[in-house]
DNA sequence: ACTATCACG
DNA sequence: ACGTACGTGATAGTT
């Protein structure tokens, strides 16, 4: 038989630092569930077993076998949040049929060296952990798996011997003399790995070396070191050893692996909202195991029919649609067609509909040259606004979040059966966490502006991007034979392996910063080291022309539709703050900083006849904190029309504004924008290239400057940890689940993120909300005129020539007049042939 | 699939 | 002692 014994604690350990903050929407850490559980199917998978077995320390042992009463006193307590985790792992474990074992007294560790010596002879025993302690029970029937954070290494007798050019059980005798601060075992004192491994290598255990000690030949040093701790390497090897002894049933048959409690695990998974563990382990769908049988039962039947013409419903329906196939679902009738005429008819016919996602409609009917109708509700949306860490709102996964039954019993029409009832319970979410109206009045009308703006897209000049592409590639092969020829070698640039080895090893170049894996050779550590080697602004510049080459020139130019335009693709629920993003390709990140990228904006250009009108806000993030703090002072600067960046660096410095250089200003940006993103005085210093002390003496200026300012960020993190939440002005949420984490870094990131947010996620509901209104007006004055880009802060309209100067005013009148706050929200609006042109 | 890098607001 | 500013997406290299 085969068995697998896992180290629980240790996998558990593992998977919680592997995985950053993941919990339910109620609040309920899920990292490490989900962590193990991954790293268990994929193990199930590699090491086929018949037995499984997962051993657990238990929390609070009453006595120790080890003889030292000081055993492990050191090691650290679990964090609260893993130690929450731990009792369900057992649980979902049970479900599954898997036994658990613990012993009082006795650690996984003595539990599964047990366990691998009752599975030895004609049996075999896989040990998965993340412990190297355990290497020593490796045996021709044991394999160690141990799991690090990148993959699982499996130790066989030969493998460890190779690795450490030991036997397996001398790895006890290694710790014996060089001790493991982490188990709290002494060894001896002085003695390190580079002493002890030779001398272990040499005599094969502690016993020989106190034997032959007066034959070896040592340091001075070294043999005082030995002499003295004789007594401490012996009690170190006992304190090692693990005991194969604990009490653990030695019936086999125990561990096989049993009966899978299918109603319980999807009850439990549910709860803690792992939809895609469940689906891995067959549990929704058509396929699940056991459908939820009571809850669905009791609803009514439903008829299917195809729909036609003469068949769409007149009154309150839901429907899914997916680009091709239509399903609707009006009374008690579930109605389906592929037909493309009857779908339109159904979508414009002027009744309530709701749906799970609207945006894919929307652009079928304006590919249609017609629009959509009566959309009151889509799930996606209200899912997002609910949890914007969500990963998936998937009609299912929404479903098993919100406790609405899913019908899986309906097979394809599954998730439009489940919809009436979601969509409800949706509502009045939305309803209980004060949204209502950003749902009405923002999120839902900008679907369909999206999807306009996704059908228009924006003209592409592929002639200019691929003579660009060839002026980058003919540079770029001229600077690779200057690279080669520097370097004194071939290598591939690109790969930070093989420039770190060039730089640094090679040609000797000083090394600052390490990333997991080798040396940094990021922009920030290249431009330090500019001076030091003329390979050095090769390499730079290389860089920046392939970024151009490949994501701009070749990666733009695949995503240029045969109508000549690019048809970005903006997702509405895909940020953390409320922002939307764009893909496929993201036009949010198209060059403009320095001028041979802003290049590529001059073939961005408008149709014929046409031109493009650019309108964005200015500073308008820190015009939406100085509204909502209520610092006078800082208003005070917008509401006079002054230089936010220079009228910084006059307060922070002290100075008359006139007396303000561009140094200074550009410092007082760089605070501004910290400001903004939860400062820090290491990376503000790091940025404007100051000391740390420096750093810290702006940042102290700039908040006794602003001091409602401080007060705002004290309070808004307070919130933050009081409701788990924050708010924009708008009454979107984002929650901050990393505040109560246990760790010091993650909470420091929360602390930030619940800083920025109300920030950020103004902006963007101001500038959504900004784009609805422009939406509207130019469908009822301007319908020629088309709003085709976001960019954050930013619109892009495509409007015929004669109309530019009426479109600049209507955009620059409707972004300003978006919101009223305590100061201006300006903004600069521009036109011209391309966006390069446009941009002012 | 993950990491490093770099483009944008 | 440790890590180090918010939010994204695309690419190439590495595992």
């Amino acid at each position: 038989m085969k068995l697998l014994a896992i180290d629980g604690n240790s996998i558990m350990n593992r998977a919680f630092y592997g995985i950053k903050a993941l919990a339910t929407s109620k609040g309920e850490y899920t990292n490490a569930l989900t962590g193990f559980m991954n790293i268990y199917l994929k193990e199930l998978e590699a090491v086929q077993p018949d037995c499984v077995a997962v051993a657990f320390d238990l929390k609070a042992p009453t006595f120790r076998h080890k003889a030292d009463p000081t055993y492990k006193a050191n090691r650290k307590g679990m964090p609260h949040e893993l130690a929450l985790q731990m009792p369900i792992i057992k649980e979902m474990l049970g479900c599954m049929g898997i036994k658990c074992v613990s012993c009082e007294g006795w650690e996984a560790d003595d539990i599964l060296g047990t366990l691998s010596k009752l599975f030895s002879g004609f049996d075999e025993c896989y040990i998965l952990t993340g412990d190297r302690d355990s290497l020593q029970l490796i045996t021709q029937t044991c394999t160690v798996r141990l799991a690090t954070n990148k993959e699982t290494i499996s130790y066989t007798p030969e493998k460890f011997r190779e690795d450490y050019g030991l036997e397996p059980v001398q790895l006890i005798d290694l710790k014996a003399l060089m001790g493991d601060a982490s188990d709290n075992i002494p060894g001896v004192k002085g003695i390190g790995e580079k002493t002890a491994l030779p001398l272990i290598q040499q005599c094969g255990s502690v016993e020989e070396i106190y034997k032959k000690l007066d034959e070896l030949t040592l340091t001075p040093g070294n043999r005082k070191k030995l002499e003295a701790g004789e007594k401490s390497a012996m009690n170190s090897k006992f304190l090692a050893t693990i005991v194969c002894k604990a009490p653990v049933s030695a019936d086999k048959n125990e561990y096989l692996i049993g009966e899978r409690d299918d109603e319980a695990l999807k009850e439990l998974l549910s709860r803690l909202e792992m939809n895609r563990l469940m689906q891995r382990l067959g549990l929704t769908g058509a396929s699940a195991a056991s459908p939820k049988p009571v809850k669905v039962k009791d609803l009514p039947p439903l008829a299917v029919k195809e729909l036609t013409a003469e068949s769409v419903p007149a009154g309150q329906s839901v429907f899914t649609f997916d680009g091709e196939r239509l399903c609707v679902v009006s009374g008690e009738t579930v109605y389906h067609t592929n037909d493309a005429d009857i779908i339109a008819g159904y979508f414009s016919a002027d009744t309530e509909k709701r749906c799970f996602e609207g945006k894919t409609a929307c652009r079928f009917m304006f590919d249609r040259e017609s629009a959509l109708k009566g959309l009151t509700f889509a799930a996606d949306l209200a899912g997002y606004l609910l949890n914007s860490q969500a990963s998936d709102y998937s009609t299912e996964n929404l479903c098993l979040a919100y406790k609405v039954a899913y019908r899986s019993d309906m097979g394809e029409f599954a998730d439009v059966c489940s919809l009436a009832p979601l969509c409800d319970k949706l509502s009045a979410e939305l309803e209980l966490a004060e949204m209502t109206k950003l749902y009405n009045e923002i999120e839902l009308p900008l679907c369909e502006v999206l999807a306009s703006m996704e059908h228009f897209g924006v003209q592409a000049d592929t002639d200019g991007i691929r003579a660009f592409g060839v002026k980058l590639n003919t540079e770029l092969e001229k600077l690779t034979k200057q690279i080669y020829e520097q370097a004194g070698q071939e290598f591939n640039i690109l790969s930070p392996k093989q420039l770190g080895k060039v730089l640094f090893e090679d040609l000797g170049l000083p090394s600052k910063k390490k990333t997991k894996s080798g040396y940094s050779t990021n922009a920030d550590v290249l431009e330090e080291l500019y001076d030091k080697h003329p390979i050095v602004p090769m390499i730079i510049e290389y860089r920046t022309l392939s970024k151009l080459s490949s994501t701009y020139v070749d990666g733009l130019l695949k995503q240029v539709h045969l109508d000549g335009r690019v048809h970005s693709v903006f997702r509405q629920t895909e940020t953390r703050t409320g922002r939307i993003s764009s893909t496929e390709p993201n036009m949010q990140n198209i060059p403009v900083r320095k001028e041979l990228g802003r290049e590529m904006r001059k073939f961005f250009t408008a149709r014929e006849g046409c031109l493009l009108v650019d309108a964005d806000y200015s500073q308008i993030e820190l015009r939406v904190l100085a509204s909502v703090c209520g610092d006078k002072n800082m208003q005070e600067a917008f509401l006079s029309g002054r230089d936010i960046h220079t009228s910084t660096a006059a307060q922070v410095f002290g100075l008359p504004e006139d007396f303000v250089d561009s140094a200074m200003r550009s410092a007082a940006k760089a605070v501004n924008f910290g400001i903004i993103y939860g400062i820090g005085a290491f990376s503000l210093s790091k940025d404007i290239g100051v000391s740390v002390a420096e750093a810290k003496k702006y940042i102290k200026n700039y908040l006794d400057n602003f001091s409602k300012v401080s007060e705002f960020m004290d309070k808004t993190v307070e919130d933050a940890k009081k409701n788990g939440y924050v708010t924009t002005i708008f009454g979107r949420r984002r929650y901050i689940p990393e505040l109560s984490s246990s760790n010091k870094v993650v909470q420091a990131f929360g602390k930030r993120a619940a800083m920025n947010a109300p920030i950020q996620g103004a902006a963007a509901d101001i500038i959504k909300l900004a784009m609805v209104k422009v939406y509207r007006r130019l469908k009822a004055e301007m319908p020629e005129a088309r709003l085709i880009l976001q960019v954050h802060d930013e619109l892009i309209l495509e409007v015929p020539a004669a109309q530019a100067a009426a479109a600049e005013k209507l955009l620059k009148d409707e972004m300003e007049a978006a919101v009223s706050l305590a100061v201006p929200m300006t903004v600069d609006a521009h036109s011209g042939k391309s966006w390069y042109d446009a941009k002012g």
